[in-house]
DNA sequence: GGAAAAGTGGAACGGCCTACCCGTTTTCAT
DNA sequence: ATGAAAACGGGTAGGCCGTTCCACTTTTCC
């Protein structure tokens, strides 16, 4: 909610101070294709890549995204946002353990759609502030989310929300490891890990069949991340 | 039992065939250097750091493994037979779903005390024969562990051996972010996925406790992949 | 003990990436 | 319309990585 309260009206998305048009546009133009080659290969991607998929010189992307970090935070932030909402989305659900679930879910969908953005979810990168702010927010939310299920008697009181993190470490191996040749195996494992949070009685929905032998050797196969460089 | 039968017999371990003296004595300095760094960095370490580590010029290590692949081949070999070799000691065991557990604990704990070698089972390298050999003799076992344990009735029925390449997996993208900050979370994940594998009245024991907050956030921080290249 | 064979490491090369600088083009306000 | 400021992109330098070639050293074997 307190986000862009610039005065001028007309931006209907994200966009900068006192940019001239046309760096505006290019600025558009790089983020819309940092967001494309994150997605499908992760935050790995060089530089000299986005700029030449934006169509822009290298030189134009270091001048309006000093790091990489600055680069990610601006083009998760959308994404961040609706990590954030799905918190509040869950705490808006009058079945506590329905919420839970159902945002174990919405969050590990948004990994499997985007290798970038599993990366995120799993990393932190404290110089992008507004990514992190979010994940706080989402944090104290998620906090809330465990408190109600815990009370309605359907998630164990052993769950913490540190498993959470390890639960998006875990599925963003898998989702870098299947996400072209065996695209659903992530849900196999969500299924699986909330069997394992919820309590002996509670009904769960049945699994996802796994992935067949040869889409699985396929995966293991494809595996080729280039992924993050330790980079400043 | 169809290994190593050369009329040579002083080779106690793998040893190349005609080489000279000094050049086995490199190969081996090369095999300690390439197994230290791929345990402690993964697969993507370059090759000049190997030769370097090594303490012998790029041209000797080219000359000795052609490609990264067979490197990997050559290093991990004895792992993989201890990775077959823990489905044979499975088996053993008088109670299958304990040989079950164990097995699966067995082969996580590999994958956490060596980043390199989580990825080899995670992945496949048709050129490294050795290797998936190997591994193709542990997915037979595994088979009949699966079976037995799911005959003995503490192994659910929807359990099938693709769930294991999730479930190593998703380990090793655990593990490459917990290595350093939290080395125990992956017990926390494997603790977990044993309870969902597992038909309800199973007994199971108690799961490892989370790794605490603080340690978590290191984890995120520190995640450094190199990773491989998309080699050969 | 000496010559041939086997092995060695460094130099050179091409590819890819990052960071920086600089001459040219575009925009915007007057 | 026009000039200054802003933005542009390409070129260059420096760093790794992996590969190949070549003059030199060590081992082996007779």
């Amino acid at each position: 909610m307190s986000r862009s309260a610039d005065p001028d009206p007309p931006d209907d998305q994200q966009s900068e101070a006192g940019l001239r048009a046309d760096a505006e546009r290019n600025r558009v133009r790089i983020l819309a294709a940092a967001r494309r080659l994150f997605a499908g290969q992760g935050l790995g991607v060089s530089m000299a890549c986005v700029a030449r998929e934006a169509g822009v010189g290298k030189a134009t992307l270091s001048r309006r995204f000093a790091s990489r970090e600055e680069l990610i935070n601006a083009v998760f932030a959308d994404r961040m946002d609706a990590y954030a909402a799905a918190t509040a989305r869950a705490l808006a659900d009058p079945d506590p353990w329905r919420g839970f679930t159902g945002f174990i879910e919405t969050v590990c969908a948004m990994q499997a759609a985007d290798r970038g953005f599993a990366d995120v979810l799993a990393r932190s990168f404290p110089s992008a502030k507004a990514l992190e702010a979010r994940r706080a927010e989402a944090y104290e939310g998620f906090l809330e989310i465990i408190a109600r299920a815990q009370a309605g008697g359907h998630l164990r009181d052993d769950f913490t929300a540190e498993d959470l993190v390890i639960l998006l470490m875990a599925n963003a191996g898998v989702v870098a490891a299947t996400a072209e040749a065996a695209p659903d195996a992530w849900r196999r494992l969500v299924g699986q890990m909330l069997r394992a949070y919820a309590t002996p009685g509670t009904p769960l929905p049945p699994l996802t069949p796994p992935p067949s032998g040869t889409a699985v050797y396929r995966a293991m196969l494809r595996i080729s991340r280039p992924a993050p460089g330790s980079g400043t």
